[in-house]
DNA sequence: GCATTAACCACAG
DNA sequence: CTGTGGTTAATGC
């Protein structure tokens, strides 16, 4: 594959913004761009983590496997990175991220990564933005979720898929009745009833995929107070 | 006690 | 994978 051109691209991260034409050079010598199919694995838990992943396209589930089953610990829409934490803290994959959508990502070296993030403020400053942003909503979400009963948690996902992810009352849940359990932490029955219970309340309307919100305020209300 | 919540199980599309 | 019904354990009036 011929080295891709970083100079010109028009996905660059924040932190890319901030590298110079020598190094953006550099980066396109050791950056690789791969498509993902809907439901195809990017990264694997367990596995040596080598690279750096960008998304420049798409969404992602970020999950790691629980005693019990997977837990999903957070959705990721492109353009983002990845695995920063996994690929930077660890030799291994702490996580896995598979595709939700079809997504294109950068694979970068972490050596070139991390001689920017050395040789280059700016870029490393962004890089620390990055992640300490991340905490902080991880963290939000996670006190949240952790106190709120299946209504309010199944209520703040769906009001955060609309909101943050789709800037829509209406879209097509990229995640199966087993996977927004595996989110919210509960069973995928309990889901499942929880949604027909919405429908019936006539909070949401759900044909197949398809997901309207019908009452925003209501969702909103049950959203809050758990 | 009694009601509510939600997990677990089993079985059927 | 999803939906439903029955059962059960924990928790709160």
């Amino acid at each position: 594959m011929p080295n891709q051109n970083c100079i010109h691209c028009g996905s660059k991260s924040d932190a890319e913004k901030h590298l110079t034409q020598g190094e953006l050079t550099t980066l396109g010598t050791s950056c690789a761009r791969v498509n993902f199919k809907k439901g195809e694995l990017i990264f694997r838990e367990g596995n040596v983590a080598t690279n750096i992943v960008y998304l420049t396209s798409g969404l992602v589930k970020i999950h790691m496997k629980g005693p019990v089953s997977d837990k999903i610990l957070r959705l990721t829409k492109a353009p983002a990175y990845l695995g920063l934490p996994t690929t930077i803290g660890d030799k291994v994959n702490q996580y896995s991220a598979t595709a939700l959508s079809n997504s294109t990502a950068c694979f970068i070296s972490l050596d070139i990564f991390r001689d920017f993030i050395v040789q280059n403020s700016g870029f490393a400053y962004e890089i620390i933005l990055d992640l300490c942003r991340n905490e902080l909503t991880d963290y939000q979400r996670y006190t949240n979720l952790s106190q709120k009963q299946l209504p309010g948690r199944l209520a703040e996902i769906l009001m955060c898929l609309s909101e943050k992810i789709f800037e829509s009352n209406r879209f097509e849940l990229p995640l199966s009745i087993t996977e927004l359990a595996d989110f919210i932490s509960s069973s995928r029955e309990s889901v499942s009833r929880q949604l027909s219970e919405f429908a019936k309340s006539k909070i949401i309307k759900l044909s197949g995929r398809e997901l309207e919100i019908v009452n925003t305020e209501l969702l909103q209300m049950i959203c809050m107070k758990g």
